[in-house]
DNA sequence: GGGCTGCTGCTACGAAAGTAGCATATGCTA
DNA sequence: TAGCATATGCTACTTTCGTAGCAGCAGCCC
């Protein structure tokens, strides 16, 4: 069943990794930044280290600040993130999801860009058959 | 005073939210069954109370059982969601997306539907302009 | 050198989260 | 009607989050 070890993230932690996500690696300091209603800075850094110990981040020394990154490859992560969106707001439908983002307000969609999807799409039907 | 701290849940109340969000409604055991590393009963039906305080489910009496809704939409929720998931993982780029949707394992899209797809970007394409 | 400045590593602690367990009410059934 | 099953409403307890604050060390600048 669950193999879940460590798949535990607090609010704050969960906050923390989608910065990290976003950017790719991060200071402490960059990832207060990049927080909403952001904590203390001690208080990342405590985090950042919870998360280093359950296996989420890593961190290199670059001068004499921590860089920190996620140890799951952005891929994964996304793929993961993706289907368990899917899972709970789209009943799975990709197409449904797809309708969504269409008409996600904010997102600017240029029409090279729905030309490449639609080659995309063609793609995946041919594979598909 | 604050009390839209939507965004404050907790590890368990996500995952009982996002239950409620692929059911649509359910009763504390129905939750209970439908959530990871299953806490025990008394602690689901506690989170959910607290969640009706929150402001973020609501129920009602069906026989003699509570069953419990979320008060958001799903279609605000779903927007919201996705609008992070592409902000946090795919640079806001619907198009990155899009491809990370069509090549997730795990999710069958038939050709009708990549057709529907097709059909709606060429629409998105004539909105657009 | 002396004093900032910025970073780390700690410890400590209140506040939530998470959980268990009881008492109680109600419908069902043998 | 007694007994079981299933609900809810509590209360109380343990864990972990989230946070502040201090000490120590390394560069920098006057």
């Amino acid at each position: 069943m669950a193999h879940d070890d460590g798949v535990h993230l607090s609010r704050r932690e969960r906050q923390i990794m989608d910065h990290l996500f976003r950017v790719g690696r991060a200071t402490a300091a960059d990832v207060l930044e990049g927080m909403p209603e952001p904590p203390s800075y001690s208080a990342v850094r405590a985090m950042l280290r919870t998360l280093e110990d359950k296996g989420h981040v890593r961190h290199e020394e670059e001068g004499r600040a921590y860089v920190y990154f996620p140890t799951t490859r952005r891929e994964s992560a996304r793929r993961s993130a993706l289907a368990h969106l899917l899972r709970t707001f789209f009943d799975n439908s990709a197409e449904q999801a797809m309708a969504a983002l269409l008409d996600l307000k904010g997102t600017k969609v240029s029409e090279a860009e729905l030309d490449r999807m639609v080659e995309r799409i063609e793609l995946a039907k041919k594979e598909g058959r």
